[in-house]
Order: C-alpha cells, then sequence, then structure tokens
RNA sequence: GCCCGGGUGGCGGAAUUGGUAGACGCAGCAGACUCAAAAUCUGCCGUUCGCAAGAAUGUGCUGGUUCGAUUCCAGUCCCGGGCACCA
C-alpha cells in the first residue's frame, strides 16, 4: 500500500466536516484553553505560503492542547471592513460587499486545504451587520462612559452627573486643560452654575469627557484616501496604506479617550508574555516619562506665566533660554515690538512646511521674541524664543532650554551664538551636550555639589513650597482618531440634532450601512454617506468606524458568536477569559493590540467581563519571505543567458563590474522556475511571449540548464515572487506542507521560502508510512512486546515533543520525529506497542496520515480525541554505564566509570581517580572535581 | 542618534542554558538495486596536515572569568528590526 495523500486528505477532511469534529461545546468540566490567531483582513490577492505560518503554528498547539485533555477555542474569521475593499470598488466599480464575500471565499477554501481545526461555526465577519451591532453597541458603551480619575477606571457618565449637581467639577477637572467650551467663561463650575446651564453647554462639557468622544482636532489627513487617519496609520509623514502624503488638518473627529488608559495600558505590560521588543514597542508608543511642571514669570507681563515641562527641573540653573511653539498661545502676547515683525514672518516660514519637509530637513531655526522669563531662583532673566523644534502637542509646548545638558539646545545655542552656562564642571566639555545625571553640579547655587539624580527631587519640592511647578508625569500618546470620512466601516451609532451627538436607542441596533452605487467622498471632508439624502434626513453621523473598531473586541465574540442578546455572555467570558495564546505578527505592535487592551479595560471597568488584559500570551510568527530570481539579460545581442555562462570569466570584482554593465537582469516570475531556482526551459516561449521580447534567445550552460540570479524580497503580487499554498498542498499535501512550514526555522524568525527543502520532510512522511505498510509485504504492524531499546526511543521522543511543543519550538520537534522513525526504521520496529503512540504525538503536526494510520490499525475513535501519551522516566535513563572524562578541560573519551550507581561522592571520585590514573599511564593528578553528578574532570 | 534582537558548515538551522559544537533537513560526492529512469537504501561530507589510525584548528573580531565558553563579562565590527526633534 502506497502513501496516496490526496486521497487521504480529501477523506479526512470530508469525515472530520460531517462529523462536526472540530466544534467546541462552551459547557464542558474540561479546563478551557484560548489559541487565537490574528483574523485576516480578506485582501483580493488571497495568501501566499507566508500567511499560513502562523494559523499552522497556533493549530499544532491547539491540537497538542487538545490532546492534553482541553477544551481548546480555537477560532477563525474575517476583519472585513477597511480601506483596501473601498479602494478597489472606487477603481473597478465593485461593490466592497461583493469583493470582500468573493475573497473570503478564496480564503475559506485555502485554508480548508490545509486542514485547520477551526471551529467554523463560530466564524465572525466584521461587516456582518449581527456582528457589527455589538461594535455599534460597545461604541455606545464608550460614548457615555467617563474615566473617573480618582476611582482609576471608566464609570458610565450616570456618576459624573451626580458629581457635578453635587459639586460641580472641582473633583473631576477636564481631562483636557486646553478644552475650549463655548458658553463656559473658564474650565471650572460649581454645582449652581451645572444646573444653571442649558442643554448644549451641558452636553459640549460631557463631551469633554466621554471615553469616545467628538471634538475638533488636528488630524492626520490624507487627501489621496480622503480620509483621517490615526497615528500609528501614518509612517513617515505618509499612510501606511498607499503612501500618500499625510497632512494636519482641523476637523471635526471621533476619538478614543486612549490617554486616560496610558498608565494602565503601561503597567499591564508587566502582566503578560509579550516579547520584550513588543512591550518595548508598546512603551515607547505610550511614551511615559515624569518630571515637573515649572511655571516662570515674564518679565513685564502679569497676565499669565511661561509654563514649561522638564523632565530635569535639576539643570534649573542651566536655564539659557526657553523655546515655545510657535503655536504657543502667548506668542502674539508677549513678542515686543522690536521683534514683531521677524516673529511673524518666521510663523509664516513655519506654516509654510509641511509634516514631511520638517521630518526631513531638521534645519535650526527660531527668532526671539524680545521677552524675558525670571528664574524664580536667581531672578535670572531669559531670552524667550520661537523654534518649530518645540511641539505645541506635547507637555505645555514651551521648553526651558539647558544647552550644556541637551544636545538639541546646544545645537540652538551655537547656532544662535546664546551663551551656554556650564553646570557640570568638567562633565561639560564645551564642544557637545552631556545629559548625564550622575554628574555634580556647579554655577547652581543652593545645589552645588549635589548628584543631579538627587537634585530633581530637591528642586521639586523647592518649586511645589513656592506655589510655582508641580511634580507631573506626561505621555506621548494621543486619543486616537475614531472616524474615517469613508464608507465600508461600521456607521456611528448618533444623530445628530442642533450641533447635540445624541446615541441612538440600542432597540435600533444594527444602524445597517446602506447599500450604495458610488462611494465618492461627500461634501466638505464628509463621507461618502453624507451622498446619502435619506441618511442626512434623519440627521444620523456620516463618518464611519475605523478598520480597528471590529477587530478591538472580536475575541469576545467568538465565546458567544450567536447571542443576540448581548454581544457576549457573561456567563462564557467566564469561562473563556483571556485568550491563552494569540499569534500574529509584530505589525499591529502599537495599533490593534493597544486599542483592544484598551476596550477589554473599559469593558471591564463597566462590569461587562472579568479580565482586563485580552491576551495572555502573544507569540509574533517571522514573515516567510520571497526569493526572487533574476534571468541574466544581454540585450544588444538580444540574448537571455544562463547565470553561470554570463559570469564565466568573473574571476575579479573589476570583471564583474565590466560585466554588469553590459548585462541586466530581468525579473522571473515564480511559475517560470524550478524548485532549483532554476529557468524551466519548456517555458521559454511564453516568457518571450510575455515580456515581448521577440528575438530574444536563450542560451543555457553546458548540462542545458538556465541558472538564474536571486533575491530574497518580501512576497508580494506585484512581484510575481508568491507561491500559493493550493500549489504545495496539492504536490504534497498539507501534511507535509504543515510540517515543512514548521520545519524552516522557528515560528518567530523571518526566513524564505525554500521549495527545495520541502522534500525532505515529504520523505519523512512516506518513510512513517513504510513503518506500516510495505507495497509488496502489505501491512506490518504486529503485536509484538517491544525491546527496551525501542521503548528508550519511544519515551525520548515523547518527552521531546512534549517539551519542545509547550515552548513552540516546532521545528525541533519536527527533527525529534525524523530522528525517531529513522531509529525504528534502522531498527525494523513494526510495533503497535512504539507506533501507536507515536500516531497520536504527530496528530497535531500532520492529522490526516496520523488519523489514517490510526484508523489502519483498527481504532473505532477518531485519533483527535486520543490522550496525548506520557513518557516513563525509567525508559530514560542511560542504560550505558560510559560517562565523558575531561581531562585539562578537553573532552577526551568514554570510560566506564559508575556514577549512578553508588550515591557516595567520594567513593566515585576514588573510582574514577584509579581509573583516570591507568588511563593517563601513570602521569600524577593534581586536581579531581566532581561536577554535576554526570562528569568528572582532571586536571594534570 | 537612541532602544531591542542576532552573527555557528555550501544553505535552512540544532546544542538539555557552562560539559564530546554542527542534531535534523537541503544541496553535493561515492556506491547498491535497475536495461534505464523514478523511487528506495548505504557510506562520506567545517578547515588544515595525513595513505591511514590520528593530530591541529574552528561558533564575526579582541581580551577576560573558568578545569572547561557558541553559552557568562568587557570592548569592537557587521546584519536585521523598532523609535526618532516627546524637552
Amino acid at each position: 500500500m502506497e502513501y496516496t495523500f490526496r486521497e487521504i486528505e480529501r477523506k479526512w477532511q470530508q469525515a472530520w466536516k460531517e462529523n462536526k469534529a472540530y466544534e467546541v461545546p462552551n459547557e464542558t468540566s474540561k479546563p478551557k484553553f484560548y489559541v487565537l490567531d490574528m483574523f485576516p483582513y480578506p485582501s483580493g490577492a488571497g495568501l501566499h505560503v507566508g500567511h499560513p505560518l502562523g494559523y499552522i503554528a497556533s493549530d499544532i498547539y491547539a491540537r497538542f492542547k487538545r490532546l492534553k485533555g482541553f477544551n481548546v477555542l480555537h477560532p477563525m474569521g474575517y476583519d472585513a471592513f477597511g480601506l483596501p475593499a473601498e479602494q478597489y470598488a472606487l477603481e473597478h466599480g465593485v461593490h466592497p460587499a461583493d469583493s470582500t464575500a468573493r475573497n473570503i471565499a478564496t480564503f475559506r477554501s485555502q485554508m480548508d486545504k490545509i486542514a485547520f481545526s477551526f471551529d467554523w461555526s463560530r466564524e465572525v465577519k466584521t461587516s456582518d451587520p449581527a456582528y457589527y451591532k455589538w461594535t455599534q453597541w460597545i461604541f455606545l458603551q464608550l460614548f457615555k462612559s467617563w474615566y473617573n480619575r480618582e476611582a482609576d477606571k471608566a464609570e458610565p457618565i450616570d456618576t459624573l452627573l451626580e458629581h457635578f449637581s453635587k459639586e460641580g467639577n472641582s473633583r473631576h477637572p477636564l481631562p483636557n486643560a486646553q478644552s475650549v467650551i463655548p458658553g463656559l467663561e473658564n474650565n471650572n463650575f460649581t454645582a449652581g452654575d451645572w444646573n444653571g446651564f442649558t442643554e448644549p453647554v451641558r452636553q459640549a462639557i460631557l463631551m469633554e469627557y466621554r471615553l469616545a468622544y467628538c471634538g475638533y482636532g488636528e488630524v492626520n489627513w490624507c487627501e489621496a484616501l480622503g480620509t483621517v487617519l490615526a497615528n500609528d496609520e501614518v509612517i513617515n509623514g505618509v499612510s501606511e496604506r498607499g503612501g500618500f502624503p499625510v497632512e494636519k488638518k482641523r476637523l471635526r473627529q471621533w476619538y478614543l479617550r486612549i490617554t486616560e488608559y496610558a498608565d494602565r495600558l503601561l503597567k499591564g505590560l508587566q502582566t503578560v508574555e509579550f516579547s520584550e521588543a513588543m512591550k518595548e514597542m508598546q512603551g515607547n508608543w505610550i511614551g511615559k516619562s515624569s518630571g515637573a511642571e515649572i511655571s516662570f514669570a515674564i518679565a513685564g507681563y502679569d497676565a499669565a506665566t511661561l509654563d514649561v515641562y522638564t523632565t530635569r527641573p535639576d539643570t534649573i540653573f542651566g536655564v539659557d533660554f526657553m523655546v515655545i511653539a510657535p503655536e504657543h498661545e502667548l506668542v502674539g502676547e508677549i513678542t515686543t515690538a522690536d521683534q514683531k515683525v521677524a516673529v511673524e514672518a518666521y510663523i509664516a516660514y513655519v506654516k509654510s512646511r509641511s509634516e514631511r519637509e520638517r521630518m526631513a530637513e531638521k534645519k535650526i531655526s527660531g527668532v526671539f521674541t524680545g521677552a524675558y522669563a525670571v528664574n524664580p531662583f536667581n531672578q535670572k532673566q531669559i531670552p524667550i524664543w520661537i523654534s518649530e523644534y518645540v511641539l505645541a502637542g506635547y507637555g505645555t509646548g514651551a521648553i526651558m532650554a539647558v544647552p550644556s545638558g541637551d544636545e538639541r539646545d546646544h545645537k540652538f545655542a551655537r547656532h544662535f551664538n546664546l551663551p551656554v552656562t556650564n553646570i557640570i564642571g568638567e562633565a561639560y566639555n564645551g564642544e557637545e551636550a552631556n545629559p548625564t545625571k550622575d554628574a555634580k553640579l556647579t554655577n547652581s547655587d543652593f545645589l552645588n555639589g549635589v548628584v543631579m539624580r538627587e537634585a530633581i527631587d530637591i528642586v521639586i519640592g523647592k518649586l511645589e513650597e513656592m506655589g510655582i511647578g508641580k511634580r507631573k508625569v506626561n505621555y506621548k500618546i494621543r486619543d486616537a482618531a475614531f472616524s474615517r470620512q469613508r464608507y465600508w466601516g461600521e456607521p456611528f451609532p448618533i444623530k445628530w440634532i442642533d450641533g447635540i451627538a445624541y446615541p441612538l436607542d440600542e432597540s435600533e441596533l444594527p444602524l445597517e450601512l446602506p447599500y450604495v452605487e458610488s462611494y465618492k467622498p461627500g461634501p466638505d471632508g464628509e463621507g461618502p454617506l453624507a451622498n446619502i439624502p435619506e441618511w442626512t434626513a434623519s440627521h444620523l453621523e456620516t463618518n464611519t468606524m475605523p478598520g480597528y473598531a471590529g477587530s478591538s473586541w472580536y475575541f469576545l465574540r467568538y465565546m458567544d458568536p450567536h447571542n443576540d442578546q448581548t454581544f457576549c455572555d457573561r456567563k462564557w467570558s467566564d469561562y473563556w477569559r483571556q485568550v491563552d495564546l494569540y499569534v500574529g505578527g509584530t505589525e499591529h505592535a502599537v495599533g490593534h493590540l493597544l486599542y483592544s487592551r484598551m476596550w477589554t479595560k473599559a469593558l471591564f471597568d463597566l462590569g461587562y467581563i472579568s479580565f482586563d488584559e485580552p491576551f495572555k500570551k502573544l507569540l509574533n510568527q517571522g514573515m516567510i519571505v520571497g526569493v526572487s530570481r533574476f534571468i541574466c539579460c544581454d540585450d544588444a545581442n538580444h540574448q537571455l543567458l544562463s547565470h553561470d555562462i554570463a559570469y564565466r570569466d568573473a574571476n575579479s570584482q573589476e570583471k564583474i563590474e565590466a560585466l554588469q554593465r553590459i548585462y541586466t537582469t530581468r525579473r522571473v516570475p515564480s511559475e517560470y522556475v524550478d524548485k532549483l531556482g532554476r529557468f524551466i526551459i519548456s517555458k521559454t516561449e511564453d516568457f518571450i511571449k510575455e515580456f515581448k521580447l521577440q528575438g530574444y534567445k536563450f542560451i543555457p550552460n553546458e548540462d542545458g540548464i538556465i541558472e538564474l540570479e536571486f533575491a530574497i524580497e518580501k512576497m508580494s503580487k506585484s512581484k510575481r515572487n508568491t507561491i500559493n499554498p493550493d500549489d504545495i498542498v496539492f504536490e504534497y499535501g498539507a501534511d507535509t506542507f504543515r510540517m515543512y512550514e514548521m520545519f524552516l526555522g522557528p515560528v518567530e524568525m523571518s526566513k524564505p521560502w525554500d521549495t527545495k527543502g520541502i522534500e525532505g520532510v515529504h520523505r519523512f512522511l512516506k518513510k512513517l508510512w513504510r513503518l506500516f505498510f510495505d507495497e509488496a509485504k502489505g501491512k506490518l504492524v504486529t503485536e509484538e512486546k517491544a525491546t527496551p531499546d525501542e521503548l528508550k526511543i519511544l519515551h525520548r521522543t515523547i518527552k521531546k515533543i512534549e517539551e519542545d511543543t509547550e515552548r513552540f519550538s516546532f521545528n525541533t520537534s519536527v527533527s525529534a520525529f525524523m530522528v525517531c522513525v529513522n531509529e525504528l526504521t534502522d531498527l525494523k520496529c513494526h510495533k503497535r506497542q512504539i507506533l501507536e503512540p507515536l500516531l497520536i504525538l504527530l496528530t497535531p503536526f500532520a492529522p490526516h496520515i496520523s488519523e489514517e494510520l490510526w484508523q489502519q490499525l483498527g481504532n473505532s475513535t477518531s485519533i483527535l480525541d486520543a490522550a496525548f501519551p506520557a513518557f516513563e522516566a525509567s525508559y530514560l535513563v542511560e542504560s550505558s554505564k560510559e560517562y565523558p572524562v575531561s581531562v585539562n578541560g578537553k573532552m577526551r573519551t568514554l570510560i566506564n566509570l559508575d556514577l549512578n550507581a553508588s550515591q557516595d561522592q567520594v567513593q566515585e571520585i576514588v573510582l574514577a581517580n584509579d581509573i583516570v590514573q591507568k588511563w593517563m599511564e601513570g602521569k600524577p593528578l593534581k586536581k579531581l572535581i566532581y561536577v554535576k553528578g554526570k562528569m568528572v574532570n582532571v586536571v594534570v
């Protein structure tokens, strides 16, 4: 009997489907385990071999946990709303709903061929009204909540109303001190004020507290995409999708008040198992820094103080100038008449520069305002400058510049010839700033001789005493822009009446996205929904939610996917709780992962779930990159040459360079390349036709082969270097494909796809098959009792696979199978006692062949329900009495030492001494060291 | 510039975390079976010297700790990733 993988795989996939083998009950006595993949965005390109890497890893782990007796939730779905589908719609006139449905069907068929153990009965699609009903519902909960800083948690807005009507906002000042509320003189009000406010004023105030709120703000506007983007969707001044320019624009936007969660998002990182790199990235994004806010008096100007934020209050005597952002509110007021022209010119110049220019050039520029601040400790007058290197959006938009300690301040001082006060003695060399915290202060009045690190607290204490400063923590993270001027997203369940946002009633959900023929932008930066008369007539919000809305909570919906009464019954979220293992790429480090962590915390605060971190352990899979091939091309002579022919004489760098001037290269799509990376000769005609190379001739080498050059690149449809998993599965089977992807290397690592290596894994499965069947003799399996050597092989393998799989080392697991099968083949071991447990071990990796052989052994139930075999330590003890000995630190040989037999160390050493002495031909032994109970080291 | 990773054969990668480096696989070489091919099997496969047994050397580089270092420490050079006027 042969290993007919296509037939076997089709048969079992069918059987598992019919038996609903992967459906997971909520009600069971088993312990739970939740393994989740980041669900895909169903793009039109379909899956390539890089995509399933993480899915295979998580599938193996899920199946492994199932064998170990867990009730494993392992679902899959689609992140179906989003920009690309709409871009595609605009370009091709296909409705996003249609193209998305078609793409999902492709994804599904590709995934089915790889035999993932997903419970498809729990599938979710974020664009499904039954799903986004609850996305809208959660949005409403955020809208109807505020963050109580005293309790450090979100609460329903009603509790805030209670505070307001009893005591105004004295205990709960506006989260954003810079907020401007029309009709409210300053941002503080009493209970009496509150009760006297009109409804619009009250609503405007409440909006400033809501966790999901609408306001005007500087946003990242992308003209080409016609929408606003979140900070994490903008990279180096261009959009992540498409690379279009992004500019700052002031627009009405919805936001999530994620800043209120900054500290908890940071602290929560300590409770989850994310990679250090991932924690670092999130930590950077949140960007916590602590220091002080200091109010400087402005000479001759009493109306306001100049407030700066600094992490280094210890350097206060080194402040040589102040710098404020060009947008700073005081600019107009403090600028002296002399400087007015220069300042206005500078502000005009700054406005003329785009975000990108600013970032690309980093020119030192600025202008003096003519005004002076006063150092509160020594009354020194400090000039106030304006420069674009100070950002309006961070801290107070003003800094105290300490050129001896800060590189940017130092450059600025140099550029404008400002004096530099040295407050760190020899630690400052006069050439460049030294940001140390460990120097002793000089020129610093009462701080002279104090180490800077310690001076920080002293200064803050003094400032607080004087009432001109306070300890302050700052974060880089900004509230997340939550609206898109787009069609293909969740509509906001909000109605605008007389400028006030009213939430829809829960009974009105879902607010369905209307079907439209055109996705053209609406008027005045509004979304396409503004083009629909019925929509605007009902005063509905015309923006839609961003792509990350639906993905911020989908892991909860899988627990209770068909519930139409609530987003997820508390009973089931209490059972499944956190995702135990979350697998996905690093690209979502500061987007999706941060947002879903915030939503989880908010839902936790509001009492809807019982945990406040969604993902317990995060495994980041690497990318599988492609190998692109290029053919050497001699355009002058119309020849396409085998690489070795073209570069035959390239024995020096000069010659190589000379040849490179003669030849160019042309990209060869993967379908023209064989497994060994050579051009497939039979396709020359097609290639010439496709790339319009009429008259070109192919020049193979002596062996009739056309060798190609290669480069490692990211797989992409446009580069035509993708490998479709369907093709691999067709040629080798899903089991081989699964094992090979794991065998390539650690899951976390990026690596190039190399098709030729897959043969080895395929050979392994055939070899395994031959332990059970011989083509001529038929069934080989016997009921004979296993020998100790065979048992040793089995139990060692069980131990290794269990340990390696538990620590996600799937590549070494696959190797362990190969070693085991090689050894059993050598021993001609065909015993059921050995082979049956081996099949169970293999099930997570290669489910089809395992199930087939399992049934062939006469088992009546599915191997999916088998129990993971336990190893017996007794078989693992080394039977050999030989131990390695090192002499002078070098491992020399094995000698006959019975260390296990004796518990008495002295006896062992004597024994070793004896033998080693003999072995060393009488050379004296100076020292004998007993190490680790198994190793004897001798120093001569 | 700052912060994380990582440098091991021709290649992908192992090494129980301080104990015989190079498992497993690919590629390569030699052989068996075969009319032949495929498939399968066996042996060899870091470098240098040697007919061989064997010896020396070897985990980016330079030092250090140790009986013993791919593993720990210091310095240095490369490669990959992230952040980047955040005061």
